[in-house]
DNA sequence: GCTGACGTACTTGTATGGTAGCCGACCGAC
DNA sequence: GTCGGTCGGCTACCATACAAGTACGTCAGC
């Protein structure tokens, strides 16, 4: 999954090295690939991508501001723990977001608005049914950004997305209970049925309960798995223990 | 404001010339100083601000994601024109959030909260006095911030702030109508007061329909001022027709 | 006069060099 | 044993050099 090499080959297809750079990173940092608290330094990332130190900086800047990495100038890049709160933030700005596109959505849904979107749900429980987390996580967001979109507003996706990304990172510990996924696709159908009937405050009731089980999931994490979350206010303990590379030299 | 020597003597204060830059661009492209259209090169900026190609070219990137340059590679780099799409798609986004905030903050309220909130009134009205326009926008700034503040959702506020600054930049021209500030001041009055009085469903109305006054005044200045806007989907003709830049050499 | 090819000057993208500053281990003094 | 200074190695920051590509003025050909 997006190596160096592959990163190379899908260069020419109008993306340049920065924002390629910049999706692989945003993806291992919400796939866990890489944990909270630890070290991403530009050198290293340079050398194993393949490619100058300048874009992976640039990267790195935008997903600070992001909020997905910290960078303690001097020091190091530390890929963020989960703090309290920005999940809050977080769950605050999704909610307000795609609930209020929501309640714009109804009455605006035609037919094929709803067809797509049941489509999506099918896939969903297909997804299920062969227990593929990776692409029930997709569909999970293709879902939402599509349930936007209905609304008109799917120009505003983008920062539900980046809100969001806080919250999945914890997410994908949680998910492994399969029970859930059905309950979640449960929900879906939920939300799509009262949309599709026009009834616009149990819709929003029932995607904001949705959005809050979902909320609930990242404290229930937070038990499990301490070492990811940040005890707040003590952030300046960054620990650049990395253990020496050994591999990762003779390439290139 | 913010010339050339200024950003270096700040420099010591903590942040670094990345971060001062990418202010001083911000607040040049919000404030109109940089108009629509106009080309922001990285040398032209460089030169004149007596720093290297690196943090303009790092900043010009955090403005790109914010909406409010394009960069067009190998071409140059331009103030975004005033799109309808980011317009409207910035209106939702703040009215969602911040009306959000206010319905969590009717109750949690409290006598401080509302006290706070008057002094920013009293100092509007100072400032409508005054005429003093500049003033006044820094005012409604603060005074929307610690609005969401009250529901305790502050760090949600750059999301709206990078919203806004899509508005702003319109609202610049329209604001010389000095009535205009009266009025809104009043609005911000009642909802204050709907806040205190604990009047959930009408506080929300009063904000709602204060930003959408305020989203509406975009609209009448787009009649007046259309080189600013974008007429949406003719964007690839970004004209490099800079003009020489004769001054700012002698300098540094 | 008009059209089309070409060259120059500009642009952003990427790579690399040098600097200031922080951490942590080592080592000597007490 | 404990504390304090020093030094090596690492970091991100900034500056600079080079590369790839576009626009636009110029000029030759018609």
């Amino acid at each position: 999954m997006a190596s160096a090499e592959g990163l190379h080959a899908a260069r020419s297809r109008g993306r340049n090295t920065r924002q390629l750079v910049h999706e692989v990173l945003r993806s291992r940092i919400v796939g866990l690939e890489l944990e909270p608290g630890s070290a991403v330094s530009e050198n290293d990332l340079a050398a194993e991508l393949g490619v100058s130190r300048t874009p992976v900086r640039e990267s790195l800047i935008l997903l600070a501001d992001e909020g997905l990495v910290d960078i303690y100038p001097q020091m190091g890049t530390f890929v963020s723990r989960i703090r309290e709160r920005d999940v809050a933030s977080a769950q605050f700005i999704r909610e307000a977001l795609e609930c209020a596109a929501l309640r714009e959505a109804v009455g605006k849904a035609g037919a094929r608005d709803v067809a797509e979107l049941r489509v999506l749900l099918t896939a969903q429980e297909e997804a299920d049914r062969q227990a593929d987390m990776e692409g029930f996580f997709q569909l999970d967001e293709e879902f939402h950004a599509r349930l936007m979109a209905v609304s008109g507003h799917a120009s505003a996706w983008p920062v539900v997305s980046q809100a969001k990304a806080q919250l999945d990172r914890a997410r994908r510990l949680s998910l492994p209970m399969t029970q859930q996924m059905s309950l979640l696709i449960g929900q879906h159908r939920e939300v799509v049925d009262l949309l599709e009937a026009g009834d616009l405050d149990r819709a929003d009731e029932a995607l904001r309960s949705h959005l809050r089980l979902v909320f609930s999931d990242v404290e229930k994490i937070r038990s499990k798995h301490p070492e990811l979350f940040s005890d707040e206010d003590a952030p300046l303990r960054p620990r650049r223990d990395s253990p020496r590379r050994t591999a990762a030299r003779g390439d290139r």
